[in-house]
DNA sequence: TTGAAAGCGATACCAT
DNA sequence: ATGGTATCGCTTTCAA
């Protein structure tokens, strides 16, 4: 069973290569084929299991069909989620996703922007290093299609699809007050990424309401280092002077690394340090203790990065909204001395 | 700054699009082009930000350079671990990775190999269904390269990789054996995947090298309703005239789920219950308490995948061994009742 | 109703 | 060394 082309369909049935074109994209009618030739050429292309090159296809119509996605890193638990989302509503809508990961690499972003650009996708959906206000505008001076997810460029107009990372953590914080903690530290990563930022000034304008100084008690770890460096960090803010009774970590994996710490230096959670994480990760709530957290609700930055995408490409009639703060949700478990 | 084709560029500058074409694949000195032409076809080419067309060039050279990857669920971390392996060797390698989540669904899965097939994949990697036997011979027939991940045909020869499941789980139940246990229970999912039957035989000849009778202690559930089936499992297991002592789970969200249930059942883990899970997530060492699991070597399973894809694809003369069964590695933590 | 032919943007063969 | 031209497989315009 060899493969079979459009012109081998025409030849077979001695009808032209347009005729099946048409017919196979359900153009028959709306051209007046006739019944009887659309039949026989449906009937043959399906006998010989014909499927059309996309390739060729895409290059002949100009439309790929595929969509980038840029995130990075694949293996995050909070990209894989927001991943699957945009796959599943993608796929619904006929169009494939090409998925690559930056690693938080702007050179990387930048070269994935450019082979996904060459791969003539449609559009992009990008979770950017933040490093690469170049890229993104050149993205629009040709008029590509694309929206921010997650990060974006609060000085540059796009569309984006974020989370209230600055609401998120100033409620925790205030969470964590109203539980009568009143040395809160902050672990975070160092600068660079906008919602990095925002989460820090949500916890700073809590503490500034509640009248607290807090030069130092935030920690700001090197995004390629933390592992190590948040022991030390964990340590400073435990002890004297700091002492601190809480601890609001900005992303799951620092919470999950700055608990295995805290637990050996037989510091006791929530007892004598409480702690909150901004996301969590699969297995928060049977951690001991089981972890309090401020979700994100993250199949909706997908699902709401895809629509507006789509939009985008397609032109359609109905406008929704292209720039969307989306409300993260705390979720109170023991760690945070609740309850 | 508006797009540039070859055709522009050999246009302004008087040359043939061959040698357009030639110089910018770096083939200009084996087909000695003066130095000269050469100099001014990049220079003018980097001057305009010449990009070429991919879909143009697959469609030429019949090399898409890009591979399918064809797994159950990307937000499962277990396979995101998988796809981020896969992705970042290919694209060293200059493939770019089209992923698609088939949800369990063969009816699925068979769209997604035709899908990908129709956009010229060079190469798949399939964690299948295992319900697609047909499909999978199709490849083969077509001479499509392929490889299998954690999951195959076990009657049907082909390319794979995957893990030692067998192996895993009778390390794990003599583990749990030799601290003692001795009415171990097993909760999986309804066969269909070959790795779970795996699981199963592997649990099921350990109990019987110990001379245990397992008929009412092994436990499957439904695919699509084991959330709600776990409790009633749960319970049949822990009490008369059960009474296990001891449950292995055959996959880490089973054994997460399992967990939340003794707990509300108040059965103490390890006390009353010791478990171990079969591959894990991502905060399993902090769990109350930190859960014994069965470790996959994930990035390996797609580094050797991708590395026995490319060899297929390009033919090279090292041969490696095309069927893998990689070893697992338990990694004992307090709830199996050990230490 | 149907078909011939141009075109999408590149590669590559075959002359010159 | 360089250029003309066929080709990849499909869509689409235009004439018949």
């Amino acid at each position: 069973m060899k493969k079979i082309y459009l012109k081998d369909i025409a030849k077979h049935l001695n009808v032209s290569k347009t005729a099946v074109s048409l017919v196979l994209n359900n153009k028959g009618d709306e051209n007046k084929i006739s019944l009887a030739t659309q039949k026989r050429i449906k009937e043959y292309a399906k006998k010989h299991n014909y499927e059309p090159n996309q390739l060729a296809r895409s290059l002949s119509t100009g439309k790929s069909k595929n969509i980038g996605l840029i995130i990075p890193d694949i293996s995050d638990t909070f990209y894989a989620k927001i991943a699957s989302r945009v796959e599943n509503m993608s796929e619904k809508l006929g169009y494939t996703v090409l998925f690559s990961s930056s690693n938080e690499n702007p050179n990387k972003e930048t070269k994935l922007i450019q082979s996904l650009l060459n791969r003539q996708v449609e559009g992009l959906i990008i979770a950017s290093t933040q490093q690469n206000q170049k890229d993104i505008q050149i993205l629009k001076t040709k008029n590509m299609p694309f929206v921010l997810i997650d990060r974006y460029y609060p000085n540059y107009d796009t569309n984006y699809v974020i989370v209230d990372n600055y609401g998120g953590v100033n409620d925790a914080v205030k969470h964590l007050w109203d539980l009568g903690r009143r040395k809160i530290g902050f672990i975070s990563l160092k600068p660079g990424l906008e919602a990095m930022r925002q989460r820090l000034m949500g916890y700073r304008d809590a503490m500034k309401d509640f009248g607290v100084d807090t030069d130092d008690v935030i920690k700001e770890l090197s995004y390629n280092n933390y592992e190590n460096e948040i022991k030390n960090a964990i340590e400073e803010l435990v002890r004297h002077p700091n002492n601190v009774d809480s601890i609001m970590f900005s992303t799951h994996y620092l919470a999950a690394l700055g608990l295995r710490e805290l637990r050996s230096l037989n510091i006791k959670v929530p007892d004598d340090v409480a702690i909150i994480s901004f996301d969590e990760m699969g297995a928060f709530d049977l951690v001991d203790p089981p972890i309090t957290s401020v979700l994100q609700p993250v199949s909706d930055i997908g699902g709401f990065a895809v629509k507006i995408l789509m939009q985008e490409i397609e032109g359609k009639s109905v406008e929704i909204e292209k720039r969307m703060v989306l409300d993260t949700e705390l979720i109170v478990r023991r760690s945070c001395g609740a309850s």
